[in-house]
DNA sequence: TAGATTGTTAATCGATTAACAATC
DNA sequence: TAGATTGTTAATCGATTAACAATC
């Protein structure tokens, strides 16, 4: 779910599958809540209750992790949080450039989360020359003309499309031919990129669609 | 993706698959952008070629709708609209809370393609009374105290979680108590659910990470 | 030790896709 | 008409789950 989660055009090399990798992000979330409460080991019966999965599941989807099990304990929690990290690419600091200076791209540039994860904003990019020179919190909101060499400069590898939907593809053109090779997608547009380019959609709206859609089918009282 | 996309609980009864829903909001998007540009009619292989599917896929997906295709000519785009729009439960408007004045639940609230599409965010809820009483545009912020009235008082049917992570689940607790009965759960956390909610998931972070795993794999510079 | 848990194989399940008769 | 496209069935594909030997 992705929304997404959601569908991804991942390079061919990639062996983990798209619906591992998102458990993957769910079982790092869940091990760092269980080391805040001092837990030491955590089975796969313990990640597969605690997210309705299965353990067989789980330990499947480990298998593509660096971790080794104990037997009678199950995982050490250090140990997990550690190889999920690395295996996610998130032990690492991320730089990343929003496009669209709306609600919604000035709202992920001050998600404090964001940047407690290393992922960084380092601008903001908004076709409205009104906007270009203003600051959302510490980041700058900048005109296109300079994307090309704020992305060489500061080697962003990360671009967040928050356009309106019918300039996605634009903004997705725009990345690529930048050399950005990871775009996030948070419009109800599909985007279209070369091969190589890995992008993940994250559609709020859709979300949205999904409920109603399911709403609609319950009896109005029950 | 979704994050997309994503695992969703869904009552009994539903027959349309989670994919399925998921491509018929992609489905939406496009037809309402082709319409614009006065297009009157759309195959399913024009479908799938917009949005990288095969044609199969997405005659399997419309078994759902109530559209019938016309040999040689495809969907009629006016029809099709109209049907996805009511599978979708987009025809009505819905009423929607959100837990948590934070960034993220700001922006959503401002977010003007929600109350396009029909989805009005009638108060924000936040435990920090410092911010109580104060306003997000012209959406009230409230406090927990008056979660329940407001729900009963204004018909509210979705509410979407924006709260820190390891609240995630009191919140969701808090509105189903209310009678809430779909959730959109923006947080990393897992929630659990009683049956007969719907919850839909999605993590933005959760992208990152996706994305940033899938960088990971790529070779420095290829 | 006995029993619990791992890692992995084989079986099952469900979703995607190929194929095609019916249609206009 | 010939050929393109639908709706649907059957085949394929891939992901989930059950089962179990190995382990401690």
């Amino acid at each position: 779910m992705p929304n997404s989660p959601q569908p991804v055009s991942r390079p061919g090399g990639t062996q983990t599958p798209y619906w591992s990798v998102l458990r993957l992000t769910q079982y790092l979330a869940l091990v760092k809540e269980v080391r805040e409460r001092d837990a030491k080991w955590l089975t796969s019966k313990d990640i597969a209750d605690a997210l309705e999965l299965t353990s067989a599941t789980v330990r499947k989807d480990l298998t593509h992790v660096d971790i080794l099990g104990k037997t009678h304990w199950g995982y050490d929690t250090e140990e997990l949080e550690h190889a999920l990290t690395t295996a996610l690419g998130a032990d690492q600091q991320w730089r990343v450039v929003v496009l669209g200076a709306g609600n919604l791209g000035r709202a992920l540039t001050q998600h404090e989360e964001f940047r407690r994860q290393g992922y960084n904003v380092v601008a903001v990019f908004d076709s409205d020359s009104g906007k270009v020179g203003s600051k959302i919190g510490k980041t700058p909101v900048m005109g296109l003309d300079v994307l090309d060499d704020v992305i060489k400069k500061e080697q962003v590898q990360i671009g967040i499309i928050a356009v309106p939907p019918n300039a996605a593809q634009e903004a997705a053109d725009i990345l690529t031919r930048c050399g950005i090779r990871g775009l996030l997608n948070l419009t109800t547009a599909h985007i279209v990129t070369p091969p190589g380019i890995s992008v993940v959609h994250s559609r709020i709206m859709s979300s949205l669609q999904q409920l109603s859609h399911d709403l609609r089918l319950m009896r109005p009282s029950t």
